[in-house]
DNA sequence: TTCATATTTGTAATGATTACATTTTTATAT
DNA sequence: ATATAAAAATGTAATCATTACAAATATGAA
């Protein structure tokens, strides 16, 4: 319906918007991923874009997802998230917030914890100049302790 | 000297406290890579320990370092950092501190934030069960700003 | 000593990420 | 429009940290 076309069109726009702010030429590829990390909030991995994205777009090298991310992270229009220890994830809120890493099911949750949002960006710790901030929490999350009730909750 | 070797000992025997008091059966490896890693507090890598130990002890196999650190995160003995997307880092102060990682020179140093240390573990946060907490800093450190201050330091 | 179990070892995968050379696209000047 | 240079994307082949696995060794109880 058109309603579904306008809204992806905003969407589309929305990542060229990003990227422009970003100081980031927008080409096809870089549309399509900045796209995929707006609209998917699920904090993919290179391979996960790039094994949605190339359904729709069989030419894309996964060279090309790598190194646009990577760009990103640079530019400061995405973060790069190390919480898992075996891939990298990213987030295209680049605001400083906590994630939440599942050790049962691997989703990475956003956490919301306005106490620390307090610090400012680009401030002195220590005598080091901070440019970039990650707050990481892992453990249980809320489906994986609610299925888990069930019998075995003794640990 | 006499006091170096009473000194070796004395760590040898925290070493061993250590695996102890975390439920880990000690043995030559175990003692000598909780050893490392209390006496070199900068963050290693497994490679790291694993290149340094062996000299003193070449029958030592990586996957043992490998084995031994992942055993030693999971029960408490020391925390995996995970700060750096190109390798683990592993810390025998297993307190809830932040690190510093300076994309400069790579060293890792650790933060002591106060205010952070309010929080308890193993508690909920949005409904899931926190088991670890880690605080990310990266930027450039002391030292790297003090050699970069000699002409550029205008960005 | 003997058996069972835990630990270590060495080698061979695995798998995410990167290097690199080639091809394609884009922008600009003629 | 065409030529040309620069930027971006592509495909393949490395790299390299980490893990799997099977064999060897050490440990500890009976």
């Amino acid at each position: 319906m058109k309603k579904d076309q306008s809204k992806r069109l905003q969407q589309q726009i929305d990542a060229i918007n990003s990227l422009v702010l970003h100081q980031i030429k927008p080409s096809m590829q870089r549309i399509a991923i900045m796209d995929y990390l707006i609209t998917h909030r699920t904090h993919p991995s290179a391979d996960e874009i790039y094994e949605k994205l190339s359904i729709g777009m069989p030419t894309l090298s996964k060279t090309t997802v790598y190194n646009t991310l990577k760009l990103f992270a640079s530019n400061g229009a995405a973060q790069m998230i190390t919480i898992d220890e075996h891939q990298v994830n990213f987030d295209a809120d680049t605001s400083t917030h906590a994630h939440f890493l599942c050790k049962q099911c691997g989703k990475i949750y956003d956490l919301s914890l306005p106490e620390l949002a307090t610090m400012p960006d680009m401030q002195k710790i220590e005598g080091h100049l901070v440019k970039e901030i990650s707050y990481f929490y892992k453990g249980i999350c809320k489906d994986c302790l609610a299925k888990g009730t069930k019998d075995s909750n003794t640990n």
